[in-house]
DNA sequence: GTGGCATTGTTATCTTATAACACTCACGAC
DNA sequence: GTCGTGAGTGTTATAAGATAACAATGCCAC
C-alpha cells in the first residue's frame, strides 16, 4: 500500500497546493520533489542531482539547489541540518487535513535512526511546548526551532542492542 | 566582572579537566579554544583559521579541524549545526560544580539571536524529558537530540520588535 | 638508541553551497 | 504587433566547509 502509489498522491497534493498559493510547481520542481520523496533516507543535494543528470543532463548544482529552496519555501520539504540533507515534509504532502497555509511553518522534529537512516517527522506538541517555554524564559521571542533526535530505531535496535 | 578574567578562568577550567582526564591540552588546543572563547557568537572553522594564522602562520584547515575535534571530544566546546560553527561549553567551562565527566555529553539545547547572532547554551529538563518521551513514543533508544532555537534574544526584540 | 605513539605539518582533494550573468518564454501595456 | 518585465532556467566560476593521506617531529619506555 506505499510505493508508486504514494508517491503520486503526494506529489499531487503539491500540485493543488501550489495552485491554491498561485505558485508554479515546474516540471523540474516536481522532479526534484519526486526524487526526494522516492529516497529512502534524507538525501543531499548533489547526490540529488547525480539523478537529476539521468533525465536532465544539463542540471548543474543550482538546478537544484534552486528547486529545493522553492521546495523548502512552500513547506514541501525539509532540510535536516546534521546530515546536510533534505527530505519531504509529512505533514504537507501526506494530509493529515491541517490548514494548508499552515504547512508554510509548522513545529515538528525529526528521528533519526543512525543505525539506518531512516528519519521521521514527528510533530509533538509536549516538545514544541517546553521549547517555546524554554525560550520565553531565556528572554527569546519568535522561535523557531530545529529538533533532530538521533537515536535507534525499533528495527536496529532489536538487530544489534 | 566578565572579560579577561573570566576566560581566564574558563581556560583553567579546561586545563584541570584534561589533566584529570589524562589528555593534552596542548598550545595550540588551548590556543583555539581560546579564541572560541574569546568570539562574541559562534564562531565558523575559517575565521578561527584566520585568527590562528596571527600566531602561527602555518596553519591550516586540519590543523584547526583536529584542534576542534578534540575540544569536541572533550566536551569542552559545540558544534551548531544550523551555523556549522562553534562556541565554549558553558556547562564544562563556567563551571556549574557537576560530575566532570558528565560533562562529555550533557543535555543541552542553543537559543540562537536572529538579531546579533548571539548564542546561549542552556539546559532545559522540560525540553530534555519532552523529547526522550518522544522518542521513546517513536521507538527510538539511546537519543540525543540537536536542539537549537532561533529566535530574537530581549535586546533584539526590544530594538525591532 | 630504537621502537612506538601522540601531535603537528603539509599537500591535495572532496563535499556543500552560492555568485554572477545570459537566455528563453509567457504575458500585459501601449 | 512589439516592447518590456519578470519568473524560470542554463552556464560558468568560485566560495565555504571538511577530510584524506602521508611526512616530520618529539617524547617516553624499554
Amino acid at each position: 500500500m506505499h510505493g508508486a502509489t504514494h508517491h503520486l498522491t503526494a506529489l499531487e497534493r503539491a500540485e493543488a497546493l501550489c495552485q491554491t498559493r498561485g505558485v508554479q510547481l515546474t516540471p523540474l520542481r516536481r522532479d526534484v520533489l519526486r526524487l526526494v520523496l522516492e529516497a529512502e533516507a534524507p538525501i543531499g543535494a548533489y547526490a540529488l542531482l547525480d539523478q537529476l543528470k539521468a533525465s536532465r543532463p544539463k542540471a548543474a548544482p543550482p538546478t537544484v539547489y534552486r528547486a529545493l529552496d522553492f521546495l523548502l519555501e512552500q513547506g514541501l520539504i525539509h532540510r535536516l541540518e546534521r546530515l546536510n540533507a533534505f527530505m519531504g515534509c509529512t505533514e504537507a504532502l501526506e494530509g493529515h487535513d491541517h490548514d494548508h497555509d499552515h504547512a508554510h511553518d509548522h513545529p515538528h522534529q525529526f528521528l533519526i535512526c543512525r543505525g539506518c537512516g531512516a528519519t521521521r517527522e514527528i510533530s509533538d506538541h509536549a516538545v514544541e511546548a517546553a521549547i517555546a517555554a524554554a525560550a520565553a524564559r531565556g528572554g527569546f521571542s519568535a522561535p523557531r526551532a530545529t529538533v533532530e533526535i538521533e537515536g535507534l530505531c525499533a528495527k536496529c535496535g532489536a538487530a544489534k542492542p
